[in-house]
DNA sequence: GCAAAAGTGTTTGGGATACACCCATGC
DNA sequence: GCATGGGTGTATCCCAAACACTTTTGC
């Protein structure tokens, strides 16, 4: 590696992508751009990256100044996502992103320097730069990764009921699945394991509650569905 | 996004891992690093992104600089690994790395600044960086992406038999399959055809070839293995 | 004829799919 | 007693896994 001339590199950034599920949707946060480019339309929360900083940390550090969102404590379950990287995504100048995928449940920004809000993927405002495609892109890489994976955890509360589990699921593949079926699999997977508590609710029978064996990610035996 | 002090990034590079198969080893590509750092050390191929340019395009131009192949044509399969942003992971300061994996076959350095060299991904020598921990995430990127696609077409000639095929899992995979069960399995996957050629070597039967339908990635109906 | 790789079928078990009714509760 | 969501079992099909011998060639 040799430097004939000066070399300059790009403008490095963070943005998360940030799902939970609101009332069975599969839901973003965004935040509002208080500044040009882009003023006033929606885009992930994210911001710059400078030298002796990891990509995590500054992902850390800007969703909790710009959306009053702690990502260690708000979310379940955080990793990176892709790297985005063409000239022209930003109209100031060339800025590479690493961009990060984050699932948790009933986020709430606390304090926050931009208006944030939470919408559904389903139903997206116009958003900035081409956060319209991270957000895609990161819709289809959690979908695959609830196939093979446990991650469907970190939407959930500690103690759920076996429909709310399905329901988490049919949110966010975005079709419906047999009950029968669907918790004779789960089941047998062997992630979860009964507790003595039930949920009541409205005039019908309670459920029971479950509890995740492990709330840290883990490969499946077998796919799921 | 606001400035309130200079904003300085990180050095932002790229590296290649390019697999390929030689003598049904899985072997990765590595070049003699010329100077300090780790002057003497081999190293995965590549060097400084400047603004300007994309990752990709970057990539395409040291792996032909420093190593004398050319990733358009000389590879079969390229796509994005991961960005490694550890602080220390290069002793000259801050260097954020957006990796690359790509496959291919017979891949030959024509012309090189640089020693380069293909070495058993079984058997690497001492590695610069954190190469080998690169290394080691395309490995296992590879292998599962070769359970539900149809990546393996990358490491193969254009034609080929079912045991050239089915050695090529193996030697990817690390295990055995049955010749039987492997057969069956992927010609009813119809991603190949028969064609009318045989390929006759040594005092033996001969092999009928085959070719892909498609020489794109795609996803399987049914995983693999 | 013999060495060496190519090619070929059947059986078995387990998981996926499809499908409909009873249970416990609040009002 | 009725509306509401919770909870359960069986039959079928397809695929995965296990397993051994015949075929074609060069020498």
């Amino acid at each position: 590696m040799k430097y004939t001339e000066a070399y300059v590199p790009p403008t490095l950034t963070v943005d998360a992508v940030l799902f939970q599920l609101v009332q069975n949707r599969l839901e973003v946060i965004l935040i509002e751009r208080p500044n040009d480019p882009f003023k006033g339309s929606w885009a992930l929360p994210g911001g710059y990256n400078a030298v002796g900083e990891i990509t995590l940390h500054a992902l850390q550090r800007i969703v909790s100044e710009k959306a009053g969102i702690d990502l260690a404590k708000d979310l379940s379950y955080v990793e990176q996502l892709y790297t985005f990287d063409t000239v022209a995504r930003d109209p100031r100048g060339h800025a590479v992103s690493v961009t990060y995928l984050g699932c948790g449940r009933e986020i709430k920004p606390v304090f926050a320097e931009a208006k944030t809000q939470s919408f559904p993927v389903a139903h997206l405002p116009q958003l900035a730069y081409d956060h319209h495609e991270i957000i895609n892109y990161a819709h289809q890489r959690l979908i695959a990764k609830l196939m093979y994976t446990n991650a469907i955890y970190a939407f959930l509360p500690g103690k759920f009921s076996l429909s709310e589990l399905q329901a988490a699921y049919e949110a966010i593949l975005g079709h419906e699945l047999d009950k029968r079926n669907f918790r004779k699999k789960f089941l047998s997977l062997g992630l979860i394991h009964e507790t003595e508590e039930m949920k009541r609710e409205g005039a019908h029978r309670p459920a029971r509650l479950y509890k995740f064996n492990s709330t840290k990610l883990e490969v499946l035996s077998r796919s799921f569905d």
